[in-house]
DNA sequence: GTCCGTTTCATTGTACACGATTATCTTGAG
DNA sequence: CTCAAGATAATCGTGTACAATGAAACGGAC
């Protein structure tokens, strides 16, 4: 007899139900600026690095090409960002913030903070959760991919 | 001067990651059986409660019919469930699991098991994360809607 | 029994996520 | 200088998510 296994003792189950929680969470907080979460983090990378290149977005967001184009060309046509190939090196396209996303910046993160108090999760629970399942994403992403069984 | 979110401060962000770091795992756990991750939680549900509606099937996930319906018959394709529309009430369709998967079953749960050990996180550890993003996706659902500030 | 609101599922449209393939450019070897 | 190798983006195909809409069936009020 093989031990069931069921989705309430699933810590994947819980973290599958909490990320469209967020998902839910920032559709609403986001709503005012029409922007999706990706697309916010997006924005959080340009923030606090700059122009970067599309390669160096999806080296911060773990994203690759085929998710940020479509993506960013969004961005670009409702204005938060311009991308223009590099000149140094015509392979690279760099990501830049526009005029309007500087100038949103501030209303944006008051307004996602505002947001965020309303979770009601006091600022020590908060860090330590987000430490605990940074170290679950570790340990997932240290299994090796022929590390996995063979049936 | 508003203070900067950063993408590492966020629990969000950590959640996110954790979350794409999971399908990756049961993408390379559940190869063998050519499931995806919806598709199996999906398995488990019916396998923890037995035939049930469309409609029950999405309560136990949190997902709607939207989702679910071509999901399901891709299931249905691969030989994994049948569905039927019941005769008690033609509204509903009744899902249930063939003797493949019925078959499968103790397989599948050995495999993901063994699977699952590669994580090399202790029972402790892993039942403490998992009620605090239980927590976590709790407060972000006590948000109301309406609650959320205007601009 | 008819009407009307509700329930249930299916469909459509938008938006990720990601693997695989393709196109283009850069760079270095000869 | 030319061409092959490698890097970088873009493109394509599949599979979720989910809101909005539609259609069929149910159930209660009258």
């Amino acid at each position: 007899m093989v031990k069931p296994i069921t989705l309430n003792e699933q810590l994947c189950f819980a973290i599958y139900k909490a990320q469209k929680q967020y998902n839910h969470f920032y559709a609403q907080a986001l709503a005012p600026f029409k922007l999706t979460y990706p697309q916010y983090i997006t924005l959080l990378s340009l923030y606090e690095h700059g122009t970067m290149s599309v390669k160096q977005v999806g080296q911060t967001l773990e994203l690759d090409s085929g998710t940020l184009t479509p993506l960013m060309k969004r961005l670009e046509k409702d204005g938060w960002i311009s991308r223009k190939r590099s000149s140094e090196d015509e392979r690279r396209v760099d990501v830049s913030l526009t005029q309007k996303a500087l100038d949103a910046r501030d209303e944006i993160f008051e307004h996602v903070g505002s947001c965020m108090e309303l979770m009601n999760l006091p600022q020590s629970e908060y860090d330590r959760i987000k430490s605990e399942v940074t170290r679950v994403d570790e340990h997932l992403s240290a299994i090796a991919d022929d590390a996995y069984p063979q049936v």
